[in-house]
RNA sequence: GGGAGAAUUCCCGAGUGGCCAAAGGGGGCAGACUGUAAAUCUGUUGUCAGUGACUUCGGUGGUUCGAAUCCACCUUCUCCCA
């Protein structure tokens, strides 16, 4: 099966603009493609995460990657799809965050001479002249056009500052300017770019009567059609300080039943005749197949050993209840028990809880045990000595497991 | 530039002087049921202290015994006219 095939039957593939003449470029691969990260957050996400295996699949394929960083667009702010206006970043945090996702993307993807590239639109955006910018590129855009795009829509009702409506302008100008200057002929993206893709195709052609080429990815949604890769709306990141590799395991362990072969189709390099087999699963069989999701995502994201320990982790736990060495962990110093301390107070020490209400609530309803034994009093005491006994593990609900250390 | 209106807790959205920590829904969390799933039902959802106190309704001041609610100014946004 060839690559644009393959694609296509794990259901990578939304839109492409002309799918005869990319078929045939990636399958051959002749593309130089980019894709574009917006520096909008110190860390990549899931949702980045799909982005990079796209990139990987065509590089596999003999296609030429190049990763954009929006150093530049990032200043502006992608309205697509959004009801509000970002938060406007600081052109400091936009560096800081570009170079954490440089540092994440390279442990994912090579980078180097005649392999991927990485380059950042800070480099020629920030620079342009207003003026010529209006009449080299200005001029290439119909305004009536841009209002009708898809992106802009949900904007309408609310309200669209000029700034945010040029986004489409520099990502086109993006495009343009990879083509010129990288050879980039082809540009990947999220659905929610489609337009202003386009808006680089449109660009190239009016002013360099070339074609260049879009292909978009088919947003990973859950059965509900909501995006998936979040969690109580705080993003799944790939950096394992701000999602652990345990917690990134555990976010695909747990994905609706439904969703599972979506993903493991979509986000992983298992052979797809494989993949196919467990189509066939029902029921119970399914847990396994969110096991590998699971294992299979961690090992590429966090490493094969990181991804055992999850495993083994998450495993020790939810079978046989025994404790493992790779759980999530606090420390506490002996001194800070003084006369012991409450199930509350040790609670919101390990940040298992954000307030001692909240913490207190938990254990009225019965949502808290220490080594599998329920606590029933919010006041009940825990003393250096019961921590040191032996290993300390506080259950949070069904699935959240802490384990306390005195030193 | 002129005129009208809006800003409420995680989100949407009620609330127009005390009975408001603020209806309702969504989401979240927990319990039951299960397969670490979904659906369903129940409880819960500002902070600290257990029957009370404190902070919160865009910001800053003011009126009042008392303000999310009234007044002034400011900020941001929406709509209509130019």
């Amino acid at each position: 099966m060839k690559l644009y095939e393959e694609l296509v039957a794990r259901g990578l593939i939304a839109q492409v603009t002309n799918e005869e003449h990319i078929r045939e470029m990636i399958n051959n691969g002749q593309a130089t493609f980019y894709i574009g990260f917006d520096c909008t957050a110190d860390s990549l996400t899931a949702g980045h995460f799909m982005a990079l295996t796209l990139m990987k699949r065509l590089q596999m394929a003999g296609n030429k990657p190049i990763a954009l960083i929006g150093g530049g667009t990032t200043m502006i702010g992608d309205p697509s799809g959004r009801t509000d206006m970002r938060k406007m970043l600081t052109k400091e945090d936009i560096d800081y965050n570009a170079a954490c996702f440089k540092k994440q993307m390279e442990r994912f993807i090579e980078f180097g001479e005649g392999k991927a590239q990485m380059v950042n639109n800070a480099d020629w955006l920030l620079n342009l002249n207003y003026v010529e910018l209006l009449r080299e590129v200005g001029a290439c855009f119909s305004v009536n056009n841009m209002l009708r795009a898809d992106c802009y829509k949900q904007r309408m009702e609310n309200g669209l500052s000029f700034l945010e409506f040029n986004y489409m302008i520099m990502q086109s100008y993006d495009f343009y300017h990879l083509f010129q200057h990288y050879g980039c002929n082809m540009q990947f993206g999220g659905n929610d770019q489609w337009s202003n893709m386009l808006g680089g195709t449109e660009l190239i052609r009016k002013k360099l009567g070339k074609d260049a080429h879009c292909m978009t990815i088919t947003l990973l949604t859950d059965s509900q059609g909501k995006k998936m890769g979040k969690t109580a709306g705080n993003a799944v990141w790939l950096d394992p300080n701000k999602t652990s590799p345990y917690d990134f395991y555990q976010y695909w362990r747990n994905v609706d039943d439904a969703d599972v072969l979506k993903c493991i189709r979509m986000l992983t390099f298992l052979p797809i005749e494989q993949i196919n087999e467990m189509d066939a699963w029902e029921g119970a069989q399914l847990n396994k197949a969110k096991e590998i999701l699971a294992w299979e995502l961690t090992n590429m994201v966090h490493g094969e050993e990181e991804a055992n320990k999850a495993q083994a982790a998450a495993k020790a736990l939810f079978g046989a209840g025994a404790v493992s060495a790779d759980m999530p962990s606090t420390e506490i110093a002996e001194a800070d028990f003084g006369e012991g301390l409450t199930i509350v107070d040790l609670m919101v020490k390990c940040k298992l809880t954000g307030s001692k209400g909240e913490a207190r609530r938990l254990v009225d309803q019965g949502g808290v045990a220490v080594n599998d034994v329920k606590v029933s009093s919010p006041m009940h005491i825990f003393t250096a000595e019961d921590v040191k006994k032996g290993d300390f593990v506080i259950k949070k609900g069904k699935k959240v497991f802490h384990k306390v250390i005195c030193k």
